[in-house]
This record gives structure tokens, C-alpha cells and sequence, in this order.
DNA sequence: CAAATTAAATTGATATTGTCAACGAATTTG
DNA sequence: CAAATTCGTTGACAATATCAATTTAATTTG
């Protein structure tokens, strides 16, 4: 496999993800939130309370993105934000208890997703994948 | 590692290796080729003469997408179209001259950043990610 | 074989996501 | 304290994605 062709294959990975979860999140179209949004609500979950500017370096997108879709997703009551004590600069955001309960579906809904698309794996194999794709993704420079 | 942060960790892997690509990519802005219509490109210098059809299920993208990115590719000169002679509803695609240039620069740019984002795993390692990818990809589920 | 069905490509309309530049307010630095 | 930096926001726009409907060609069915 050359090294070329892992561009494609890793976004073909992304891809049958991205489908594969269209199909069941009714959730997500449910409570009008695009595939962007659930993924900002699954990022707030794990680093709650966190600042946009954090998300930002975590979900490596535009900032003006984050902020306009963070506006949304409070608009819809899925998640809050806070001015920080220590930093008046700083928006901190934390899920509601509705944003939670979306979060646990979504959470569902993407292991399943995974578990498909890993389904000719064995499961030392998806260990040793995952282990990988992690120890690439910790000490990738930015930019 | 769960099941539901591979898709995150993936995520990231392709906004940098975007990025990376961005950066780079002077020949994309030069051709006023943009990500999709690189990565179009990509799939047609493997598979041509490929139709429309089988590009789209290479890539995993709509085909109304797909007819638009090659209207524009044609336009600029980078590929061809000829009807299939074996069945008439196909349209057959193909590289031009300077679509083959501008591949072969894709190809060590994007070449180079993928390096980037394995830069702290070892050779080895390399060949087993992208072996697990590829097996993974090659028995996945479509839908 | 003719009619109905399916497949490939296109078009139209619209929604979502991404990018870039500029700005104000808060904080940090020198 | 003045200057530079950081964080979030807004505006304007470009690129990608999605879905329905249509056209033409092929294939299947009765």
C-alpha cells in the first residue's frame, strides 16, 4: 500500500462511517443537529467544562466555524456556556442534561458504526489499529 | 482507546493531513482545484477510463457531486470524457496531459504530509497500519 | 418483441461545512 | 503602562454535501 493511498483509504474509512451513522442517528435529525454538531457534542462531553478555543485545537477546525455551531447547539438547549472566572476571555461549555442524553445516543449509535466498519478485524487486530491510529494521532505535528 | 474515539481520532487524522496538504498545495490553488477535485483526480489516474458510476462508489460521494467535479475538471482541461462504446449511458474519464502533471505533484504533496502524520510511528508500525486499514476497508459493509 | 423496469448521468434547489479577514475585549509581556 | 497576543465573534464568501426529479440508454419481463 502506498503511502498515497492512505489518504484515500483512511477517507473512505470516514465516509462509510459518516453513512453509516446517517442511517440511525434520528437523533440527530431529530433535534436538527447536523453531523458537525454531534461531533462538537461528543467533544464537549469528554473535555467539559472547556473553552471553544480548546475545541477548536481538538476538532482541528476553523474557529468562526466553532463558534457559530456552538451558538446553535445552545440555541437548541444541547449545551451551555459560562464566562470563565479565571480568564474573562474564555467561554466555558458543558452539555445540558438534554445535550447529555443526545450525546448517549450518539455515542451508541458511532460504537456500532465502528464495530461495522472494523467487522473483518480481528479483535487483537483493532486493539493493535487503535493503539496505532492513537500513538500516530499524540505526537502528529500541527500544522 | 473506545470504539467511538477511533472515529474522532480518524477525524483528526484527515483534518491534519488537510491541512498539511493545504500548505503545500500551491498547485491545487494554481489549477483553482480544490480538495475534492485533487482527491477526484487521485482516483481517476488509478481506475481511467472510469466512469462516473464506479468513481462514485470509489469514493463514497454523491453522484450528482461527482458530475459536477468532473464538469469543472473538464472545463480546466485536467480530464477527459469519452461515451462508452459498450454501453452508451457510461461516460469513460480520463487524464489529461496536465491533469497527469498535476496528479503527480498531488501525489508527492499528499505523499509528504501522510509522512508527516506517521512521523512518530516506525517503519514497521507504518506497514501495519496501513495493512490493517486496508484490510479493514476491503471487507467493510457498504451502507 | 414491446412494455416495464432498472441504471447512469445530469440538473435544480438547498443545506451544511469550511475559509479568510477584520474586529473588540481581556490578558499577558516588556 | 503601552504594545503585543489571545479568545471569541461577525461578515462575506467558497466548497462540499444531500435529495428529488428528469433524461437517455440498457436490461428485464411478460
Amino acid at each position: 500500500m502506498k503511502r498515497v493511498q492512505i489518504a484515500r483509504t483512511v477517507d473512505g474509512f470516514m465516509r462509510r462511517l459518516h453513512a453509516s451513522v446517517h442511517e440511525k442517528a434520528q437523533i440527530r435529525d431529530r433535534e436538527r443537529v447536523g453531523p458537525f454538531g454531534g461531533m462538537v457534542l461528543m467533544a464537549v462531553e469528554e473535555f467539559q467544562p472547556v473553552s471553544i478555543h480548546l475545541l477548536v485545537e481538538h476538532m482541528r477546525r476553523d474557529k468562526s466555524q466553532m463558534t457559530r455551531a456552538v451558538q446553535q447547539l445552545e440555541a437548541k438547549g444541547l449545551l451551555q456556556r459560562a464566562p470563565s472566572v479565571d480568564d474573562g476571555r474564555l467561554v466555558l461549555l458543558s452539555l445540558t442534561e438534554k445535550g447529555q442524553a443526545v450525546v448517549s445516543d450518539l455515542q451508541a449509535i458511532v460504537g456500532e458504526a465502528v464495530e461495522t466498519q472494523l467487522s473483518n478485524l480481528e479483535e487483537d487486530e483493532r486493539q493493535t489499529l487503535m493503539a496505532l491510529l492513537d500513538k500516530a494521532a499524540s505526537g502528529a505535528v500541527d500544522t
